[in-house]
Parts: C-alpha cells; structure tokens; sequence
DNA sequence: TAATTCGTTTAGTTTTGACTGAACAAACTT
DNA sequence: AAGTTTGTTCAGTCAAAACTAAACGAATTA
C-alpha cells in the first residue's frame, strides 16, 4: 500500500468498498458513495462528493438516487445552501438486512407456489423442494437473528 | 399459468430458478440445470440438459463447470456410457450457505484491515468503521446459526 | 432580465458478461 | 483407418449496465 496518511487511508477504503459493492450487485459508484459517507460520517456536499470521486453528476445524481431508494442515505438541506447534502441514513444497516430478508422470502414463495401444484402423488419431488425452501427458510430466521444482534449492540 | 400437467410445472420452475439465479448473480443457464436437478432429482446426462433447456452444448459445458466449483453439483460416469451425468451435490444447500460465509468474511477482513490502520486519535471514524464490520459479522454469526439449522433438519 | 448554480434526464460510449456456433482433441466404434 | 460421439475452448455476437457529457428546467443571484 501507500503511505499512511489519512486521506491515503480513506481512499483505499473507498475504493475497496466500491469494490465490495460491485459483489453485491451495486454499481460500484454507489458503493464508493457509501464508503465515503461511512469514512467520513458528516454530510457532504453534491459537488462534493462528484469531485472527490471523480465522477460526473450524472453519476452522482444516479447513484445518490439508488441509495436513498434502498433507505441507505438521506438527502438533507441546509438554511441558506442551495447544494443538497447527503449522510447515512439512520439505520443502514438494518435496512440492508431487511432488503436482503425480503428477497430470500420472495425466492421461498416461489418454490412453495411451485410445490403448491404439485400432485400430491409426487412425494420425492416435494421433498426434495421443501428442502430448497428450507434452505431460503434458514436463511431468513438467520437474518432476523442478525436484526436482532444489530439491534442490541446499537441500542445497549 | 397453464395447464397443469407435472412437465408444465416442471419448465416453470426451471425458469423460476434461472431467474433466481440471476437475481443471485449467477448465469441464468446455470440456475436453471441447478433447478432441473433439484426437480428431477436423479442423474441427466450432458445432452438431455442441452435438449432440456434448449441451449448449446457450450453453455451447457460451462454452466455445468461453475456449479461444479462451488460444490452445487457434481459429475458422474456410467459404466458402459460415453456420456457425461450430472446430479445435485451432497449438501449444495449448506455449501451454498459456506460460500455465503466466506464472501462476508473477506469483505469484513477488508474493512478491519483499514480500522487497523487508523490513528489512534480517529476515534468516530474508528466507531463508524466498528459499525460496518459489526453488520458483516452479525450476518456471519446469523449464517453459522443457519448451517446448523440446515443439518440439525436434514440429520434428525 | 440576464447570468449562475444546481440536480435531473437523455443520448451516446464503453465495458462487461452471457450465450452461440464452429473448430478442436480425445475417446470410442466400426 | 475412417468416422462418430463427447466435452471443451475460442472467436464472435448480442444485450444489459455503468458511466460520461451535454442539454435542460427550476431556482437563485446579480
């Protein structure tokens, strides 16, 4: 790596969790924009954060977007600022989980819709779909287990 | 949807798992020989799964090579047959949930690698990353509790 | 009113990835 | 040996997504 200034640091970290993003299937420029919010933890300015990315606008515009849809970051005004500024939303995290929660269920209703249909005459392939449900199953109690770990290190 | 004969059920699922899939970041040809074996359950040999699913036999030929690296699937020969057969791995659920595991793992290492470079003095930034890493570590702590959940189910 | 600033939108580019089809090598059959 | 079957690989096509730059409307300032 580089030399541990500060900013060297949260450069790096921005980038890695562009990086980190880009696997969770977000636009990379959105997950250096919430890198930047966590790093720095102030509002920041829309210009701002263009020109510390090195990004146009337009990406900006898009990517501010995208988060404030996923509840991740909130757009505030100032008195007298006519600039919009950006932080983390309130609880990020949590919401994150959620969304993730909501997409297992979805994938579990599905296979029940399909196992719904099924001749009850068919009793291998009904097993063997309950245990893929069970498998999107497990992973929703899991995530609600993790809300409920989120929950009570923040609020403790 | 349609009629409901057991192959209609059958080619919606298929395509209901391609979509999944995608939705998972996997290729779509891949999520759907996931899902025709996990209908069919047994064996199906190279060319049924390109006749299947109406698709080339290099998409096959690769689809087949991912799910057989993650550990989804695994390959196996007939006595006396040419052809290449295929069928569900052991537990693709729990390996599902293993790699799940390590992704979070790595994207946590990253961030407590950056926190372990900070000054001393950064104590919020210090705190905002702590937060971070928390939430990748809560999912990873959630995710064991789901393995277990998967075997104890499948064993007892 | 004219000139700026700001964020969005849209058209266009570039990149990435999925998929196909054909060429290929290896193994088998006749 | 010649011809088949089988799976892989590779070049090329196609579509989707990320990103840019410029045009735009709304709000502000001069």
């Amino acid at each position: 790596m580089q030399h541990d200034t500060l900013d060297a640091i949260r450069a790096e970290f921005i980038e890695k969790i562009g990086l980190i993003a880009q696997t969770e299937g977000l636009p990379r420029i959105a997950g250096r924009v919430f890198g930047l919010l966590v790093f720095d933890g102030a509002a920041i300015a829309f210009s701002d954060l263009a020109e510390t990315l090195q990004v146009s606008r337009g990406s900006i515009s898009s990517s501010v977007r995208l988060l404030e849809e996923r509840g991740l970051v909130k757009r505030t005004a100032r008195p007298g600022e006519r600039q919009d500024y950006f932080q983390l939303a309130d609880n990020p995290y949590a919401t994150m989980l959620d969304r993730a929660k909501r997409s297992l269920s979805h994938a579990r209703d599905d296979i029940n819709a399909t196992i719904a249909r099924l001749p009850a005459s068919d009793v291998d392939v009904r097993t063997r779909l309950n245990a893929y449900a069970d498998f999107y199953g497990a992973m929703e109690t899991c995530l609600l287990g993790a809300l409920t770990t989120l929950d009570d290190g923040g609020d403790a």
